[in-house]
RNA sequence: GCCGAGGUAGCUCAGUCGGUAGAGCAGGGGACUGAAAAUCCCCGUGUCGGCAGUUCAAUUCUGUCCCUCGGCA
């Protein structure tokens, strides 16, 4: 049984300068990032995205960034194994591993684990779209309580993807998804300092705008359309970014420019604040807001303390 | 100036055969165990454009005025 590795994270809601403090940690400790994004994952939109810029990466090593082609998707259990190798090598090489992003799930799966739950046949989630569009919501929420009771007293009626989740698990495995959780034990690999960005939406939103704006500045139109030549699906995982999605309207002609960035704007405050929803109940944060003091500066100072560092 | 269509929630609009009104989006709050930038839940008093008339009762009918958008001048 080793020692905990201990792990800098860097968490809050998207545009809040995440990326930012976690140079100035990467410099300092040293350090090297890891990302636990769900959408920086994607290669062909390291802009839309806001992965880290090539003289960010240039700092010191990033990891799982912009390695994923957009026809294909990630989960959070294939995060979770991506990242622990990751973190095991960064650790034996003597610097401290920097998780930064936004993807709440990620996280949680990473530090706190995951059910270990088979993966479920493509043939068997494919079978049970083409029956909820047959048979409709409900016909398939009444085949969950029946096999999953525990889990569909959770979850709502109207929860599609949820739903589909808890039967999918069910007709793959013959077990309820709810058997798998009771299965878990806590995982305790890394010992993690938690430090937060708090931003209101008030004081949120102008930045977000700004970005958006910056973003197109920086090539996001050509980049979207270089994406689209490539993957010109709508439904590829991919595309389902926020400002990807507006920017694909924009090309297929179904959004003037100025509808997308207008959308693009509230989907991502809307996210943010979904963000906020989540890290707020996150236990064991430290927070920081956006006044004060260079706050990457008192962000080190915490890291350096939890490491056992002068 | 004339004819027509409208003016109802922050926005787009529905509706009330006369009994003071409701959807979507936005906004606020929340949930979240392999799609999570996803998926989903809860929250709707607003001089129903102004004024007057008819009526027990007008946002609804009538008159008039104001404003917007079309068409004709």
């Amino acid at each position: 049984m080793s020692l905990k590795i201990p792990c800098v994270v860097l968490l809050g809601p998207t545009g809040a300068g995440k990326t930012r403090a976690a140079l100035h940690l990467a410099r300092n400790l040293p350090g090297e990032v890891v990302n636990f994004d769900s959408r920086q994952v994607y290669s062909d939109f390291p802009r839309i995205t806001a992965q880290p810029t090539p003289e960010e990466l240039a700092v010191c090593p990033h990891w799982l960034y912009g390695f994923l082609p957009t026809d294909q998707k990630l989960t959070a259990g294939a995060h979770v194994r991506k990242c622990r190798p990751v973190i095991q090598d960064i650790h034996d090489r003597g610097k401290t591993p920097i998780l930064v992003g936004g993807t709440g799930l990620y996280l949680r799966a990473l530090l706190e684990g995951l059910a270990e739950v088979p993966d479920i046949p493509l043939a068997v989630t494919k079978r049970l779209e083409q029956q909820l569009e047959q048979e409709g919501l409900d016909a398939l929420y009444a085949r969950l309580q029946a096999a999953d009771p525990m889990l569909a007293a959770r979850i709502h009626p109207n929860d599609k993807q949820r739903t589909l989740r808890g039967l999918e698990v069910f007709e793959a495995t013959g077990k309820p998804l709810s058997w798998y959780h009771g299965q878990q034990e806590p995982a305790s690999d890394y010992s993690a300092l938690l430090l937060g960005v708090w931003a209101e939406l008030p004081a949120l939103e102008p930045l977000l705008a700004r970005r958006i704006d910056a973003m197109l500045e920086a090539g996001a139109l050509e980049e979207a359309r270089t994406a689209y030549d490539k993957c010109s699906d709508p439904a590829a995982p991919g595309w389902s970014g926020i400002g990807c999605a507006e920017l694909l309207g924009f090309l297929e002609g179904r959004l003037t420019l100025d509808e997308a960035k207008a959308l693009w704007l509230r989907n991502t405050r809307a996210y943010a604040k979904r963000q906020l929803t989540w890290f707020r109940k996150t236990p064991d944060v430290v927070w920081f807001t956006q006044d004060g003091p260079f706050l990457p500066e008192k962000m080190l100072d915490q890291a350096k303390a939890f490491l056992g560092r002068p």
